[in-house]
DNA sequence: TATGAATGAGAGTTCATTCAT
DNA sequence: CATGAATGAACTCTCATTCAT
């Protein structure tokens, strides 16, 4: 079990790397095996299809995220610090995985059957991150440096800004300085409203 | 040139329908002719190749989007009857477009060429749009119903949120009264701020 | 009878450019009858079908040809000058016409049917070609200037010289410089034989 | 690697005799691969498109040629029966090869790109048989039998004489009697001379 | 277990031909 | 007569999947 294991776990990082370069179907079983450097044979010893190494792919690359991002978040204590940190590395996954996500979440539904699979997959995933955002605003809130009480809607809602910010980092392909820029204002308004900005 | 822009407008509204449907690679032109009611070779009368119409599918869905919100929040008067109309023609639209518009998005960077047109119209489509938002800001803020100074700001936020709630709105098929809901929080927040909820 | 001999003429031209230039399966109808000033339909008011359009061409430059050449050589009355005139129109017709030609030669077994008359045609002219060699071979004789009895099979092989150097000329691109010398050394070799040279 | 270069010489042959048989444009891939036996898929496995594969029939039929023709002359001492042999295998190959020939010769032009390859073959392989060719005249000549001293001119024009030969042979379907008929004359003349006869 | 040669369904595209106008 | 929009058969080529080794 030690062996096979591993392969899989290459082919899995190639499919993801490939899916995240091309998307879906311009991402090739060849190339896949190619990139990891298997046979396109052995690519079917681990993986039943296409579809179902996609699903795989897409399942790795959401436990990576919520490893990542929890690991991240929890080394801080301060609330700003904290936020700033998920920011970060959320905005980093997207970017890393713009493509594959991108088609996870729009082409899901044409892959019958799987989708449904992939949509629980990231319905789960997204609780368990507001769930995780939910966490650091409280711990705001409990330090004092945040006065919310609709946690729930405030932290499904600054996800949503958060995605939406790295999403358009990449779409737009916004400078750093740009990114940076709306990300302040971005937080200075969920806190205090627009009227007051 | 009575009939023949009428049968390309068929063809057109059979490719969005199964771009929508499917995604640009599971839509066959062999189906699109299909469901247009018109032969193979006919589609190729009409479209220099799938990529033109998918180009031209997108074009025109943009056309229609920009029409029909106009078209809707300009037979308001009051700045929230307006934001509604807004909120609730562009989830209309995003729901007819769903698939279409995900994929445009995200796998435009594979299609060679084309790919920087459709960025394009996406990127003129978006400023379009923020400046008719803004200007029912505008409008809201001359009516004395809202108090805001960067509009710019503001608008470009506020369609990013009534973006996203559409596309959640599909993509975990949200109910209606979910959708609702969150509507009216995501009013109350865009203008007072989350401290205030 | 006045207009459709003249647009017949003008498809007939224009499709004899296009298989010259392109070879029979490269020229597309609705290239023939764009070159043709013509409507698609247009063509097929004159020809039954491609391959018809094809063997009417084929025959069209097989006339063509005879009058060009029977008209220059007999302008000439010395025996040298009918052969370098016979030789020039020669070289200048397989130019013109060499992609059509080697076509119809060469692929003319696969056209079904068709085929037999198009072999026929160019066997038919072969025959006349060479006889009005032999005709020029006999004057030659007769003034002196040559002294040869099997008329039959020099006229033969002279033409089959002659048409080799011309094809040659096209495949091998020779420059004329080039052309010239071997034109000479044939028509020397051709009298003297090869020991005399 | 042990199968593969047996399939592929499979499916190089089925594609010499069909592109023999219906010249290049008739011969289909789906033809070439039921006739080597093998699916459609497989002809792409080992040639990059069709264009390719014919290139590689052309240089494997001009080897082939030339392999059979060095083989067969080399085998008489004496010049007349080098003539014979050379004469009888020229005839035969361009008879085997036929339509594949006349069409590598004459659409080469209109298969851009490859097209130079392919002319670049033939003139080669032009060249390799001249020199071949000369070398028998140079034997004769050595041996007494022949006294010629442009032994390029000669050899070239001899070239050419058997090609037309073999070429007529095919074309207009000479039986076999006219053909040795042709050939004897065609042999006495080039020694001795128009005149001569 | 690992492979890649073999496959064929199906993709996009072209084009000779027809026919209503 | 003249047209060109409409058609679909047939083409080249790709690629997910299988299976003998």
């Amino acid at each position: 079990m030690a062996r096979p294991k591993n392969k899989r776990h290459i082919i899995l990082k190639a499919a993801s790397t490939l899916f995240n370069q091309k998307g879906f179907h311009l991402a090739s079983i060849s190339e896949i095996a190619e990139e990891a450097g298997v046979g396109k044979g052995t690519v079917y010893e681990y993986f039943r299809s296409k579809d179902d190494l996609f699903l795989e792919v897409v399942t790795y690359n959401i436990q990576t995220y919520l490893e990542r991002i929890e690991k991240v978040t929890l080394s801080k204590d301060a609330f700003l610090d904290q936020m700033d940190a998920f920011m970060a590395v959320h905005s980093e996954i997207i970017s890393e995985n713009f493509k594959a996500t991108g088609h996870m979440l729009h082409t899901a539904a044409s892959m019958e059957g799987k989708s449904k699979a992939v949509i629980q997959l990231i319905l789960k995933n997204r609780h368990k991150v507001v769930d995780l955002l939910k966490g650091i605003l409280l711990n705001g809130k409990v330090r004092g440096e945040l006065s919310i009480d609709d946690l729930d809607f405030a932290a499904d809602l600054i996800y949503d800004m958060i995605h939406r910010l790295s999403i358009r980092r990449c779409q737009y392909q916004l400078s750093i300085d740009a990114c940076e820029l709306e990300r302040k204002k971005l937080m200075a308004l969920t806190i205090k409203g627009i009227e007051h900005i």
